[in-house]
DNA sequence: AGCTATTCATAAGC
DNA sequence: TGCTTATGAATAGCT
């Protein structure tokens, strides 16, 4: 459906494999409904995105009643093979396979994190190793691209800023022309002291944007020059 | 689809009912499939027949463990809310403990899979790059320190075979002489005949030795020149 | 998030 | 359940 048929292979591009992640999770959802009600069947459906955010769908919003059904039938089977779990052995069993599953992904942690890695054959080091690389690869993409992001924001502002005290210079000019005109032999203290040095509001506005921008993670305040000798410094990583 | 529309609510006719089941069943699965394949995320999907026969799919055949994800999602959630279950209270939450716990390691593996990185404030971008960047230090350090290992030990065994290979050629020298001298006249042809060139038995010897060392990852086969050309290449990683 | 051109799923019928 | 076909749904590629 849609124009062109589709390979039934993950979908290389990240804004297209999540658009029709989108689109089809709904259809999915929705086809999931219809055989429920038009069957009369008991259906779940869970999904869970890329980031883990979770999506699910089930006959009478009972989840929990359907997987129990579920692990009902799940443990029957099992039943056959020999392991009969007691009343609170079930729970037994369930804690070990749980803590057993922690401490895996608890080890699996570390040795992302460079550490245990005497329990590591050659050959698993190098899969380590070359798994990492592509990871710091990635995250340095990530963090280039923010960062550029950042930057173009920066520089954008830094333009539109300039351009509006090169306008309130003008008007500056302009007004202390008019005044000079109009006080004609009158000194002009009495407007500066009405008026606050220009500099300084812009100074103000320049600086609640930049936090604005700043959100996520940098603290990007403050004068424009120094933020142009850090990128300086940050980028090559 | 198909000829004129469907009201949304249960199919009355029981045989109509049946077939619609069995058809749309089969094209859920199929949806549910592509959507886990295209979009790369983890579904599952249980179907419960009006008879109580199951019929489910779930990404990589593992149902358990997504679902064990999904209730770790849920707990998660549930926990913020302050529901405590009582009767079977403390294995309950001892229980949803341990599988929000799953969940959250699930996540941050991802990130240190470089995945889901979307997620993440530069600043957590930079801790994370660090952090990686540390690991693959350490197990590259690690990975040189098995490989200069390997390959001591490979110089260590090619001496003593040297000096095997050394001794033996002596040995053959001798009794060949001797035979020369006890045969004397006669050609030494027979003796040739009996016994396989010596450098062949050596060279069968090394291979076996150089295969053990070589078990945990490269393939160190053969001859010993390629490995010291082989370890200028891979030693700089 | 909307808009089509297409492909697909499927209701009916057998 | 399997096959065929007419029909409407779902949706891929764009904007």
């Amino acid at each position: 459906m849609g124009r062109g048929r589709v390979e039934l292979k993950r979908i290389e591009n990240k804004v297209n494999r999540q658009v029709t992640f989108s689109k089809r999770r709904s259809g999915l959802l929705k086809k999931t409904h219809e055989l429920s009600v038009l069957c009369d069947v008991q259906v779940a459906l869970i999904v869970f995105s890329d980031k883990g955010k979770l999506y699910e769908y089930s006959t009478d919003s009972c989840m929990e009643k359907l997987l129990e059904r579920y692990e009902g039938h799940y443990y029957a089977e099992r039943q056959l093979v020999g392991t009969v779990p007691e009343s609170q052995g079930k729970w037994l069993v369930e804690r070990n396979r749980l803590k057993a599953r922690v401490e895996l992904l608890h080890k699996t942690q570390r040795h992302y994190m460079g550490e245990d890695l005497d329990s590591l054959s050659l050959r698993e080091l190098q899969n380590l190793e070359q798994q990492i690389d592509t990871a710091l690869k990635h995250i340095r993409t990530k963090k280039n691209q923010l960062m550029c992001e950042s930057i173009s924001e920066l520089q954008r502002k830094e333009k539109a800023i300039k351009e509006q005290n090169a306008m309130l210079a003008k008007q500056i000019k302009e007004r202390e022309k008019t005044v000079a005109q109009q006080d004609n032999g009158l000194n002009t203290s009495s407007f500066l002291l009405q008026h606050p040095h220009p500099s300084l509001n812009i100074g103000g506005i320049y600086q609640k944007e930049a936090t604005e921008v700043g959100r996520n993670g940098i603290d990007l305040t403050l004068d424009l020059d120094p933020v142009y000798s850090w990128h300086l410094g940050c980028f090559a990583a």
